[in-house]
DNA sequence: TGTACATCAGTGAACGCGCGTTCACTGATGTAC
DNA sequence: TGTACATCAGTGAACGCGCGTTCACTGATGTAC
């Protein structure tokens, strides 16, 4: 199938000024003593902006990351003990990412019912933005060793914050009587959300609009309220 | 409700026991002069197979196809012209098999709101029971070669028989006035039982059982219901 | 102050692997005369 | 009836590729005395 991936590396980078070749690799100067840290951090961007550009981290590969930075492939494992992890800190940054702009959007907003609503367009738009991540991060195959979302899912905030949101508007009897446990309501409302969230993602060609997400979104919730 | 389409052809049988040994490739005998065909149904078989047991399209190599079959790798392409071809005519079979088990499904309900509900039911036990074909069909990147969705959701029965049975919801004023384009009620339909679907496959350490996902459906239909 | 030395941030070459695909071929099978 | 020949279903070897990872090393940088 040959699936080469892509020329990728974005050359439209200016601050690296006259390189932007693919091939002749410019090769940056070593760091000082205590700086190994700046060599970590961009094997990380480098490796963020492959994924992101070619939407697969089997596509990532050590070899790519180390021409990227301009660096030899095994000056990697200095910073990285093997690619798994790499590609899994990577990751590690969006569900950072995807739990801070929940938290900013629902900022202010005080009806629990309105909160929901905001959780799920911030959620989308959050998959929206960051296709290629989302895929990473609950798209992929869960024996994949990359998959490391049941570590995360347990201490995150996000999940914990929604089923608190749900249980506030279970307890104040917002919801139908049939619904009155807040995690597996909690559950059901991330499965819809995520399933516009990686249909727009896998099929970008069907009509999506703001318009529909938001109408979607109302409706997810109008599904369980009284 | 095992909705799976094609044998599969059990190669594994039980005296092969513990380990399969991968060496041996027990070569097959030579077809007969009019019989090529046969060889590419067993080509077909032992690529779902593999993929069966894979998950993963990029793990289902042609070498390891031939290995299978009992036959060298070149013999494929008497039959496929190339690996892409292979997979997509794999994926092929199921999307007639979900097609097939829908309409099974539906045979005999006719009040249009349970219609809804069995399909939402038969898609969903379709995805469990088929879960790495579901992921080569609707969770691909949308870039990869053997993802030929878009010409198959053209000509599909399902959506086009999914969006019928809700314009007859929408006629006879079952629905919330504000749902009146069939076919986007019908996408919002799909994203959300295909939100539950995914997440079973991608997340199957969650607690999802035959009581939620039966509740999951009836309140995707109750949110737009009158 | 100079110098020996430890440390650190990498390099260069290689390992063995599996991949999709091509190419020239072979030998059994069927067919025409 | 026998025999020459075309066809067909494959084989065997090789192509060039990119992959993750290891290993012994090098040369600049900082430090202790």
């Amino acid at each position: 199938m040959t699936t080469r991936p892509v020329p990728a590396v974005s050359t439209g980078s200016e601050d690296d000024g006259p390189s932007a070749e693919p091939e002749p690799s410019p090769r940056r100067s070593r760091n000082r003593r205590g700086e190994g840290t700046r060599l970590r951090e961009e094997i990380l961007t480098a490796a963020e902006e492959l994924l992101l550009t070619t939407g697969d981290s089997d596509a990532v590969s050590m070899r790519l990351v180390a021409e990227a930075v301009g660096v030899t492939p095994p000056a990697i494992y200095q910073h990285f003990p093997d690619k798994t992890t790499l590609i899994w800190e990577v990751s590690a940054r969006y569900f950072a990412a995807l739990d801070h702009s929940i938290d900013k959007a629902v900022v202010g907003v005080s009806d629990p019912i309105e909160e929901l609503e905001v959780r799920g367009r911030a959620y989308v738009d959050f998959g929206r933005d960051n296709p290629e991540p989302y895929r990473v991060m609950f798209m992929m195959h869960p024996h994949a060793p990359a998959d490391r979302f049941n570590e995360w899912v347990l201490q995150s905030r996000i999940f914990r914050e929604a089923t608190a949101n749900l249980q506030v508007c279970i307890d104040t009897g917002l919801f139908l009587p049939e619904y009155t446990d807040a995690f597996l309501v909690s559950l059901a409302y991330w499965a819809r959300i995520h399933g516009l969230t990686s249909l727009m993602i896998s099929k970008p060609a069907l009509p999506w609009s703001d318009q529909f997400i938001d109408q979607y979104i109302h409706s997810c919730i109008h599904g369980i309220a009284r």
